[in-house]
DNA sequence: CGAGTGGTTGATATCTTTCAACCCACGTGG
DNA sequence: CCACGTGGGTTGAAAGATATCAACCACTCG
């Protein structure tokens, strides 16, 4: 028994996989080294060569890249039951950072245990595979957003996406959320400037959609907001599939 | 022995995995259902729930997923040795097209196929995961591209990154390879306007980085153009790693 | 020869950025 | 306890990048 960290990962891939008993046990047993980070803390840097790869067990992470004249994209954001880079267990060096949006609580799991693991439970290998593969599709839709829709229509995705994905692990209820990001952040989720973040953001207010304090999100009007935002669902996978 | 067309996947994964004669023999003695598309095909639909996969033998393919106000965006090109739909052996609904981009021999693998070979060569599994791995780093470089680059750099950076992947498998040398692609189709890659593109073409012409006829490119300056585009091949992971 | 596709051009509109303030809440040190 | 420094949010004016619209051109194909 390792505590409710390992708890979230069991929850997430029991959603949508069908896993046994001795597959949940042997993720159990998995060698968790907890570690707890603040805001804003690089987790795994760009072009490093990482040994374990890293559940987040509470807080928000997220992925970035920066470009040379040092505008820094972020490229996903991750909530509990995630392992962000779990793509270092097969691609050895790093292309893009991993850091800590709000104070975490980590778990870092050894390559060497997650490839015992693979290799003796092959349901857990398809399951921890179908991760990072819908951790791809959620790149494509991000790609779409930001490469085709306007501003306001982005942002909108953005807020139904993560009211969604934080839905779907019991961490959001009634269009609300809590979600301690910046505009400045927002803005890099988006490829906007802050400044120009700060103007949709109200204009999302004056249309009544959104609501936003400190570090909560109230989706007022979810149906308008993803006719908005275009959202189509299909891509996070959420369904037992099959 | 299946002919030519397993090869490019063999050359492929052999590249940069390493896999003994018996993965090598499993692998040539997959099955394939061998077909040739046109131009602008749809090789899988959005929604759809694919029982194959499609390895591009000849010829280039692309995926794309299409905004409500039909705003298309290309979300990758593939090019022979590549399964650009393997995700769906794993990701049961399509959440975007696959297509052609131009006339294709294309190899379709069942994904009983792949689930057998995969039970049966853990090593081989591995290649296919890594695979679909790169695919997604790919992914993030192209949302960084699309969403923090100025156009031209956004271009450049295409240019050079197909270049290196055409290279690798020898279909590229000296700065020059065949692409037929069009301007519009190229704004769907980089979410630019077809004039728009029109445009940055011309600039990159007259900077004498770049010349462009019918199919073909000739990137004249490479490395001024991987200066332009803020180029870093490490998200390609084209080396061997370890 | 005519139709169609893809490429090119110019003028104008729109969206988003940039720059430069200013405000406010909060925390820290004097 | 207040002063001040800082980070995040807000605002206005102006500049810049890209889109839109509307032609026109060049080739290819039937």
């Amino acid at each position: 028994m390792q505590g409710p960290l390992i708890e979230t990962l069991v929850t997430k891939l029991t959603h949508v996989n069908s896993l046994d008993d001795e597959d949940l046990r042997t993720l159990r047993d998995l060698p968790l080294k907890i570690r707890r980070l603040g805001a804003q803390e690089v987790v795994v840097a760009y072009g490093t060569r990482p040994t374990e790869s890293c559940l987040v067990g509470e807080g928000f992470a997220f992925r970035s890249k920066t470009t040379v004249d040092g505008r820094r994209q972020i490229l996903s954001l991750h909530i509990p039951g995630e392992v962000p880079d779990l793509q270092s267990l097969h691609l050895h060096v790093m292309d893009h950072d991993l850091m800590t949006l709000t104070p975490c609580l980590l778990g870092f799991i050894a390559h060497d245990d997650l490839r015992r693991l693979i290799g003796v439970r092959p349901s857990l290998a398809l399951a921890l595979w179908r991760e990072t593969l819908i951790d791809s599709a959620i790149f494509r839709e991000w790609l779409l957003n930001v490469a085709s829709r306007p501003a306001i229509s982005r942002m909108s995705h953005l807020f139904v996406e993560m009211y969604k994905r934080l839905e779907a692990i019991g961490h959001a209820s009634g269009g609300a959320f809590e979600l301690p990001i910046t505009q400045q952040q927002l803005g890099e989720c988006l490829g906007l400037t802050p400044v120009h973040v700060n103007r949709v953001l109200q204009e999302l207010r004056q249309r009544g959609l959104v609501r936003v304090l400190r570090e909560s999100f109230h989706l007022l009007d979810l149906d308008q907001l993803e006719q908005l935002a275009g959202y189509d669902a299909t891509y996070l996978h959420l369904a037992p599939s099959l």
